[in-house]
DNA sequence: TTTTGTGCAAACTTTTTGCAAACAG
DNA sequence: CTGTTTGCAAAAAGTTTGCACAAAA
């Protein structure tokens, strides 16, 4: 029962919409997961939830601290399981897939950045976005294919 | 006439909407602004732009690499004037305000990283997220009013 | 029982698209 | 003149909200 009280934790009753939705992020393959995402996802385990009630619940969600909303360049928000660890993402354009990091140097001047603007820094956001490797040779591919 | 070859490098016909977009980035006060800015001020000067055009031309402008686009957590796009020079962002989340910088220690972090994961950067987007100076102050000050 | 949460439909915001008229080269 | 570009209105896409009903404590 520790998802029913992560929940209590943070104000929320223990729902099923609301544990459906935690255990997909706890359980599913992609971490990184849109509204959308979800709503689908719930959908083929038979487990209807509202599409609204998604939306609900993953801003509630990240208001607790649960989870981490991103804005990534696709125009929609995704969340993921807020594990305490920061992290920083390597977004492939081609694919979507998401790689995580984490330099300790660089979180270091980006402190000391914030300092010197007199910013109160809330979230160390670092996006690469690039091509990964395989979307790399699958465009050689089809370059070399013409 | 730069502008207008400017322009005609890029394969786009000079045309007035174009010009009036180009130089308003070129000229105004905030070097960040959103398709909903251009359009407000463009009209606020009587040049009378569709705001579909104003879509249509960012777009363009972006592709052509005069432009660059960035998606900050507002759920809407913002563009700046692409002069070349990479810098990342500081964007305050109680009033909007962007500071730019440039950390040349991250930079190299950053490349290290992308070739680790093998990931062929496209754009080092960084934006750290945080509550800027006025806003420190103008909070701090609201809470003791109470 | 009383408060809180859910589903649905409707509204809203940002961005895109179809099409006829206007314009640049 | 001929292909591009524009403006408008309509449509998409993502997200939020109002409200009656349902579920939790």
């Amino acid at each position: 029962m520790s998802k029913a009280s992560d929940l209590k934790d943070a104000g929320l009753k223990a729902t099923g919409p609301r544990l459906k939705i935690l255990n997909l992020f706890e359980t599913s393959e992609q971490r990184h997961l849109s509204a959308e995402d979800v709503y689908r996802l719930l959908l083929d385990e038979q487990d209807d939830v509202g599409l609204a009630t998604v939306y609900r619940v993953l801003t509630q969600f990240e208001q607790a601290g649960l989870l981490v909303r991103h804005h990534f360049e696709s125009g929609k928000a995704v969340f993921e399981l807020n594990q305490g660890g920061h992290h920083d993402h390597l977004v492939c354009v081609k694919c979507g897939k998401v790689e995580e990091f984490y330099d300790a140097e660089i979180e270091k001047r980006q402190d000391a950045i914030a300092e010197q603007h007199h910013f109160l820094i809330q979230d160390h956001a670092m996006y690469l976005y690039g091509v990964c490797a395989e979307c790399q040779t699958r465009l050689a591919g089809k370059l070399k294919a013409r």
